[in-house]
DNA sequence: GACAATCTGGAAAGCGCTTTCCAGCGAGTA
DNA sequence: TACTCGCTGGAAAGCGCTTTCCAGATTGTC
């Protein structure tokens, strides 16, 4: 730290003649002009140069293996003595501003608070680290202007790659305009990725078998003997609901609502008011399932007993719920894992890839045999 | 990838060139200098000076409102409009390099799928992004080294500060390094704020008072009549631990864990079987308390009629426990905004600053008044 | 032993932006 | 009317790093 301190003597002054006798402190300053800007403090490549004796290009090389050329010998290890000594850190900007390309990528997702992106975040998170690059996370709040905002922002700061983690929209107008900064974004060479399938973009993807798992949701539920059942649905905007929807197949009693807690309370309390005859509810995310539950509790609706319920995700808190959630697992974390790696991986690889990943019905206590009537 | 392409293939000429026509090559391209480099292929300000025929400076100016001079009338409008028209972003790498400080803060927390950093998080992305701020999100897995590592990596960035959301150690020997990385990054201009305190190093920070929402969930329980009661403890190095044990008092029985649901779950499993006499428990977290209530359950103890239990958080899901859980509630979404917004703050702000956040305890459906015995 | 082929390190030209200093100008003062 | 201000816009010097081109040193070949 020493260094720091050192450099920070010098950079008082400097802004000390800046702030007040301007001109005539200047000429004071006299043959050596002075510092027009206080450092940064951080130790930079040139003074690890100077340090090692060596040219700037000499230090980078050795440091960055930068210019595609190698330096061995004595040469290097004075530079890689130096820079320990002096503790030195590159500065990424300075490195993205040279090379037109940064080691940073996006993530973007709809919620933080949302465990499912919670789960796929980590995932990204653990495969960035591992190849030494920082992640940005950003929150769209659903907010589909959001998402190409910061994309385009991304897009300028020349971020490697970008993962859009949210669902996309079956909204042509919106994603329209997505896929064009999508373009933009990868004609310059960044790379995008996206958790679920994202038609009208060519772009790498991590799709889970939605369509299955529904099947299976509902076939654990006929097998049941279930024969009356509803769906508790979110937006159908959401390419996610309405795949789950495609693989629950017809003749079921549908309600949507927000994609939330609230939301699948609210519907599941209209749905049961409504047609107190079903023996059975299928919300379409975990989240709407734990409102789902609450709901069938205040109606007086046992679960399993009197009512079955099945989620989707196997978010950690399902195993939690009371009844324990029969749900369609996805495994998120690994999905976040793979998404990431997708980013990351050789710029010549064959793209746009798509990873398709298998889901499984989780059975757990919160389905039963349909009650006989 | 274009310039990619095109950048291996001017690497290739340019080789092919050093080693044969080299210096035919270059005349060959002629008068105008061939550009060295591919193009980001991004609109420059250069451009939109250009274009709006005004100076760089001008440009830069009113379109960032730079170098802290107002630009107004007739040149103002040109270099809006052509900025509209190019499509025009800034490069936050360049703006950062000039600058010495970028405008990005890191926010460092100990894992995202842990619900009450994600609450935090979320609070804080809200209050960055009002302030045209980009985060920098980074889970350290609950390693302290990495958490060093990734502060020095936003140093080197130039970071406008970081927010440290995970419970500072009361482990001396890596909280001294830390504070260290600390000392130096605010030497520099930087901000570090926390959640929760952090003895020994001066920053800001945004305090829950756990003494106080201890000592109310202890007194809830005496209250209904509790005499025997057992804590399920985390780790006592975490602070928010120490403090939370510090309200509760003594006279308890103990026993720690990790400070997850698995922890809490194994934990209340060993207290109940070894002190069956217990009425109430109180875990130091939510998670934790989740997991004791599935420990009771599968010990066959009622809650709250057999047994009462008390989290802490009041993390999203926890009224969708069963029982609904009876807890301590932080309100950490307003906490992450609150510790943002110091992070934002004037730098002239006299600092470090503390701001004391109150707690209070939400009774729900998992504790009761003491069975008689 | 003379020459070409190869390798190495350094100088320098940027990357896109900020900010200082300077020159020019109309307005205010004496 | 002569002079000093206060403003405005532009030129240019960086910020810290990468990478090209060049020159000198080293090796190999006939």
């Amino acid at each position: 730290m020493d260094e720091q301190r050192s450099r920070g003597a010098g950079a008082a002054n400097g802004s000390a003649a800046g702030a007040t006798g301007a001109t005539a402190a200047a000429a004071a300053a006299g043959a050596a002009p002075a510092r027009i800007r206080p450092a940064t403090g951080a130790v930079t490549l040139k003074q690890v140069a100077a340090e090692a004796e060596v040219s700037l290009a000499t230090a980078s090389r050795v440091l960055h293996r930068s210019g595609g050329r190698e330096v061995r010998g004595p040469l290097a290890e004075r530079v890689q003595t130096a820079a320990e000594r002096l503790g030195y850190v590159s500065n990424p900007h300075a490195q993205a501003l040279a090379r037109a390309r940064s080691s940073t990528v996006g993530l973007i997702v709809h919620d933080v608070t949302d465990p499912y992106f919670a789960a796929i975040a980590t995932g990204a998170m653990h495969a960035a680290h591992a190849e030494g690059v920082m992640v940005m996370m950003a929150a769209t709040f659903r907010d589909p202007e959001l998402e190409i905002d910061y994309l385009s922002r991304l897009r300028a700061q020349g971020a490697r790659g970008v993962l859009l983690a949210g669902s996309g929209s079956t909204d042509a107008r919106v994603s329209g305009r997505l896929a064009e900064a999508i373009a933009a974004f990868t004609r310059e060479g960044g790379r995008v990725a996206a958790i679920g399938a994202r038609p009208d973009t060519h772009i790498d993807a991590v799709v889970p078998d939605n369509v299955a798992g529904a099947r299976q949701a509902r076939a654990h539920l006929e097998a049941l003997g279930h024969k009356r059942i509803g769906i508790i649905s979110g937006p159908e905007t959401l390419l996610t609901v309405s795949q789950r929807l495609a693989g629950l197949g017809d003749g079921l009693r549908i309600i949507a609502a927000d994609f939330t807690r609230e939301g699948g309370y609210q519907a599941a309390k209209k749905l049961l008011a409504a047609h107190p005859g079903l023996t059975a509810l299928i919300a379409l995310n975990d989240l709407m399932a734990a409102g789902v539950l609450a709901a069938a509790k205040d109606a007086g609706r046992k679960v399993p007993d009197d009512l079955s319920v099945i989620g989707f995700d196997d978010l950690p808190f399902a195993a939690d719920l009371s009844p324990a959630l029969t749900t369609v697992r996805l495994p998120l974390r690994h999905m976040g894992e793979r998404a990431m790696s997708l980013l990351l991986a050789d710029p010549d690889e064959p793209s746009p890839k798509t990873i398709d990943i298998p889901v499984d019905l989780v059975t757990r206590a919160s389905t039963a045999p349909a009650a006989r009537r």
